[in-house]
DNA sequence: AATATTGGATACTGTAACTATCCAATCAGC
DNA sequence: GCTGATTGGATAGTTACAGTATCCAATATT
């Protein structure tokens, strides 16, 4: 199809759509001559995806960019590929020195693994402290309460993933490999593999967070009598 | 103390306090003459909260405006007051002309209370339509899992909530009074209720997005072996 | 009295994400 | 083949937002 069609199909501006090329996040259409180019299905997809993660994930445009490179061009080690892909998912804070006092509480509290190189632990001591700010501390008794909750959910997740993503490589990155046939995976399985852990991070967290607000709608209403 | 000390202690430039106070979100601090005026430990709060909803909630200063006013002057019905806090809150999505079927179909499954007019519908109704386009689809048991790890969460919140804040006031709504007393709470006591509710929703994502980043961390950090 | 600071008003800056215009080279229909 | 519409590509302009910076007359402070 050409760019009119594309534009047409997907609600996006011509306009857009060209500022999307010359950014480098949608590829160039197949060229038929000096003014002409096909657009395909792909573009049609890579045209709402981007849309998604602009306007659901909140995503600024160079995010974008990392994003989708990450699932264009997947490093060999999957686990270092999702700790970049989050790092370009809002919130942005830095490091801040090394000090997460108020997460790696939390996180041994709950025994899970603390990393302090992983951004996802920055964000939870930002969060932290702004809460507390606020005057409305995390308890332990709250912490408590949302493990439990979230790391079932969380190993749904990862058990959804297609082939085990999560041992993808793991040959290549000297860790111990549990599945010994994830090491002779196709590149475009991989690729699969971080499209789903890179994606169902950035457009499944508009849904949890949608979910949770229902729920508390739903109690509320039920408190007040159906 | 002035207006300088408010910048030094908080780390906001005073240019930027200027800021919001022409903005309308920072209260004036008490005029002690024509040029010089007092502010408090209040002001120093409200400061940190601003910044805490700029940069963590990603509020834009319009919706800071609704967000303060609310806990500042909320309605007779916490209700109606949490359901306009979380239309201030990102993802901003317009209803979209009252069909929303991926959402009600999930509401259903999980036998939830189903309300279009409630932004969180829309939002949730959104976010199903990109995961879909992205071609990770929710499905039922996914959606169960999610339903059954984020409830339990949300009666936590609901049940900490200062004096069941969900109460307060239901006699002005028409609706069905569970706790007599609560029709007496003092404005005061309202105050801190709304504000829990709102800040709790603002504030406790961030901390719910990342730990459930972690769950997926420690998950895929066990998988590989310690 | 001299110097610094303040509140208040106004103007300016920088960034991000488009949006619009222009142009020469086609392409499509007649 | 001729003509008007469309295209890719480049360049420039727009809008919104969130601050920053400057000015000024009126105090505070020393």
């Amino acid at each position: 199809m050409r760019i009119s069609e594309l534009a047409r199909r997907s609600g996006v501006p011509v306009a857009t759509i060209k500022f999307y090329l010359r950014e480098g996040i949608l590829p160039t259409g197949a060229a038929r001559g000096a003014t002409q180019a096909d657009y395909d299905d792909d573009h049609l997809n890579r045209l709402r995806l981007i849309r998604s993660l602009a306007e659901l994930a909140a995503l600024p445009i160079a995010q974008i960019k990392t994003v989708l490179g990450l699932i264009d061009h997947p490093d060999a080690d999957l686990f270092t590929t999702l700790g970049k892909a989050i790092s370009a998912l809002p919130p942005y804070v830095e490091s801040g020195g090394g000090e997460h006092p108020r997460a790696r509480a939390a996180i041994e509290h709950l025994g899970w693994t603390y990393d302090e190189t992983f951004p996802a632990t920055w964000q939870l001591e930002r969060a932290l402290a702004a809460v507390e700010e606020a005057g409305i501390p995390l308890t332990d008794e709250r912490l408590d309460a949302y493990g439990a909750a979230l790391h079932p959910m969380a190993e749904y997740d990862v058990a959804g993933a297609p082939g085990g993503a999560i041992d993808a490589d793991a040959s290549a990155t000297g860790h111990p490999v549990i599945d010994r046939s994830a090491a002779e995976r196709s590149a475009a399985a991989r690729s699969a593999a971080v499209r789903y852990a890179v994606l169902g991070t950035a457009l499944y967290e508009p849904v949890v967070v949608a979910l949770r607000r229902l729920a508390h709608q739903d109690i509320a209403a039920r408190r007040l009598g159906a």
